[in-house]
DNA sequence: CCGCTTAATGTCAGTTACTGACATTGCAAA
DNA sequence: TTTGCAATGTCAGTAACTGACATTAAGCGG
């Protein structure tokens, strides 16, 4: 390892964070970025393909543990009981990193360029488990079906969990997945 | 209505369209579009705030047509159901529109910076749909959940129907609904 | 301890998306 | 015709990125 032994960029996305958070995303230049994390803007962007993509260095964290989840759980119920399960699994890593991801999903929230990257990095995600479900013989259009929706409720539930902390994100998927099988029979169940 | 009495936004969205596709996106530069416009390259940015916009002119059409449908239609059954019947009333002038429209999102699915901004609105749109399911009482959350499952049935009924036009859009829709219908229903369902 | 290799970084010039300030043009109403 | 205004032109400037090439410093064999 020349030069540097601590990484510059996790010293950039450190330095990024910092500056967003005291000036916004697009009153930061990447050469502010640079010179913070002591190192040139050239660096920046050989570490980053662009400005956005420096908030995003621990997305695939999350997208390894899902599909793990999604290729692992025993079989049983349908591939949208699956994804519940998977969502669940991931639940408690999520809730210890909120004193991180809270106030970088609030930025993301208030910058434009940042929500257009976010819902990318979503669809990536979509159709990584879109490939999960069908690797365990959900067929196609069945499994791009129920990843969408599982994403769309990932999402929601991801974002009233960042408004409230109060209710756990378990208990919030499972009342979320609970809603969506409302929505779904739209007439008289006569119950039993 | 000074200088040019047929529209430069319009030429600009022509001739965007045409440089796109005979070079691609990114290799087509503001200047370029704006010089086959027979205008400045400063006039490009005064009509629309970035290059990406060029290519989504048309789409407050589609949302306004859409929230009109979920406002106007007589009230039955769920907010799903009228989200599927507001998707059946916009396909015919989708259809009429195909030989428009599939170029332009060949385009996009190949380029990730159109995509990017496509989802934002998609997104967009889920908004719009959210409120106006909101509008006819429909619980918040209830009407979030509902658009946002919705949207994702449409882009991904638009998706198949633009990979292969055969089946008519209305139907599409139907199978799409139907099949988000068995993906709650969990466990077994015994055939007849 | 020394030179060699090489990955990471620095340097620099260039393109392009976008913006603000100000001047100019041409239709339209008075 | 004159005047007002909306659209456009002109120009200078910022900042995101890129390619080409030089430089540095760890690691390794000698």
């Amino acid at each position: 390892m020349p030069r540097n032994p601590d990484h510059a960029r996790h010293r950039l996305q450190e330095a990024a964070l910092a500056l967003f958070h005291e000036h916004g995303y697009d009153r930061t230049t990447a050469a502010e970025i640079a010179a913070r994390a002591g190192v040139t803007e050239r660096t920046f962007f050989r570490h980053f393909p662009d400005k956005r993509e420096v908030l995003f260095g621990g997305q695939g964290n999350l997208e390894a543990a899902l599909t793990a989840a999604v290729t692992g759980l025993p079989d049983d119920g349908t591939p949208l009981d699956l994804l519940h399960r998977a969502f669940r699994s991931v639940a408690p890593t999520l809730e210890s990193k909120r004193h991180f991801s809270a106030p970088r999903q609030a930025l993301i929230d208030r910058t434009p360029a940042l929500k257009e990257r976010e819902l990318a990095k979503i669809q990536s995600l979509t159709a990584l488990l879109t490939g999960a479900l069908a690797d365990r013989g959900v067929p196609a259009a069945r499994a791009r079906l129920a990843a969408q929706v599982g994403t769309a409720i990932f999402a929601i539930v991801m974002d009233t969990w960042f408004a409230d902390p109060a209710k756990p994100l378990a208990e919030a998927f499972d009342a979320a997945f609970a809603d969506l099988a409302d929505l779904s029979q739209p007439f008289a169940r006569p119950p039993a």
